[in-house]
DNA sequence: CGGATCGTTGAGTTGTATCAAGACGGGTGG
DNA sequence: CCACCCGTCTTGATACAACTCAACGATCCG
């Protein structure tokens, strides 16, 4: 057992979102966690598990995905450092879903009845985490839109302003010559099963991304050529991943995006 | 000003979820609701608003919707009695989407303070509003897996799964000649904004499914004939719609669904 | 009874999938 | 240090699921 790092992009996440004070500042730095290293291309948990632990990443990424009867695989979204995949199973029962990493992994497990505790003793901390899971379903909405309305071209675009956007929330995205570029770790393959397309037609697609000039995707890294028009190329508006909510006073107190 | 009826399907939800205590069944059924009739079509919260209450359905159908740059629109969601279309507002300040009724509906209006403030009393009340966001979540997974990797005919099939085994958990399926049976006010055009598909197509992967002897579809009113094959058209398992939680003793113990 | 909405059908088109094969590239072991 | 190998990427040819356009029929409601 022991306890966050006090670099923690988790603990980052929280002095953003509630400015907490020294008592949940402690509260959640003394949470009794377990450190695991997970190489790429493990299953962390597994649809069906009933989990009695949630993770969060300190750093790498990992996907969640969904099979079908049919064998065919949707992954149904990417998480990054300060994100906690399978909080969601601190209340549901059975998992739906499986968290595979993509690259290797450094993350945090927190037992639920700790995570309960916490809730329980500091409600600014608990509804944190609510927030965390809602704008996990704003995401969950925001792609199924994508994936139910937007052309294969459009699809990719937007995935990757959101990639970029979620790194630069979290300080991992840097600038070339001020434009916008992030390692990038997710295979055509995956990309396809991200937005419900072939591998084919992925690699068509950014053939034309690159085309345009939008991006630049090389070596595990992809930099935003031109970002104002992969933002249109995708339609993309980042309103959904709700960056710039506050929960200060118990959220009586809104400030303006 | 008001209070929830005693026969509320929130309150039958919550008896179903926590097996509440007299003190946490009373701070539900003396929240301060409004009470709203809606006609049909009419637009409940839309997406940009900055909403101070959350709504629950008392009765009729509701659908959450998105709107691409290009104009085209994205069905996200369907909500039936006792559900919380826009529950997530407690914590996401922006409505990233709309709600609309789809029949005439009662709703009930809960002040976010107010619910705040039931959170913070009755932690189990909490943690089962937050599994109903949850659910939520999880339906959109399945919703993203269905457009993204299913077939026009499977998901329409999933679709109709969905809705009678919600409809099944409130009590509002019927069974004729024991063929589970529903209201079912979605047009076709609807029907192909939820599942990332033109009418036309919708129109005739229903004509399939009803040669196919699968459903009878008219006037209103669905009917399985044949529950089973449906389910299997439509590579439907009810997991994600996690009916059979329970989060007695804060979750520590559960139970087999 | 008339108008609007919803459902149905056909013809033609296109976006995307599938199949197949070869090229690249980064890691491993000899 | 080279050869090999596996995963990834790329490309072309072909096939089909689903879309668009367009018109007509049915149904519901006022």
């Amino acid at each position: 057992m022991n306890i966050l790092p006090p670099s923690s992009p988790l603990l980052r996440k929280l002095e953003r979102l509630i400015s907490p004070t020294d008592e949940e500042r402690q509260a959640v730095r003394q949470l009794p966690v377990q450190l695991a290293n997970i190489v790429p291309g493990q299953d962390i948990v597994r649809q069906g598990d009933r989990p009695l632990r949630s993770c969060f990443i300190e750093e790498g990424i990992t996907c969640a995905y969904k099979t079908t009867g049919s064998g065919k695989r949707q992954i149904a979204a990417f998480h990054i450092a300060g994100d906690a995949p399978d909080l969601q199973s601190l209340h549901l029962k059975v998992l739906d879903m499986s968290i595979s990493s993509l690259t290797a992994c450094t993350v945090a497990f927190v037992r639920h009845e700790h995570l309960r505790e916490l809730c329980r003793l500091q409600p600014r901390v608990a509804d944190a985490l609510w927030h965390e899971t809602l704008v996990d379903g704003s995401i969950y909405r925001e792609w199924l839109t994508s994936v139910g309305q937007r052309s294969a071209f459009a699809r990719i675009a937007h995935l990757m302003c959101e990639m970029i956007v979620k790194h630069n929330a979290v300080g991992l995205c840097f600038y070339v010559d001020g434009k916008p570029s992030i390692d990038w770790a997710v295979t055509q393959t995956q990309l396809g099963d991200a937005l419900g397309l072939s591998t084919v037609h992925v690699n068509g697609s950014l053939q034309r991304l690159r085309s345009e000039d939008l991006i630049y995707l090389k070596g595990g890294r992809l930099t935003a050529l031109n970002w104002k028009g992969l933002q249109e190329a995708g339609d993309f508006d980042q309103e959904y991943l709700h960056l710039h909510d506050d929960l200060f006073n118990g959220g009586a107190i809104t400030s303006t995006g």
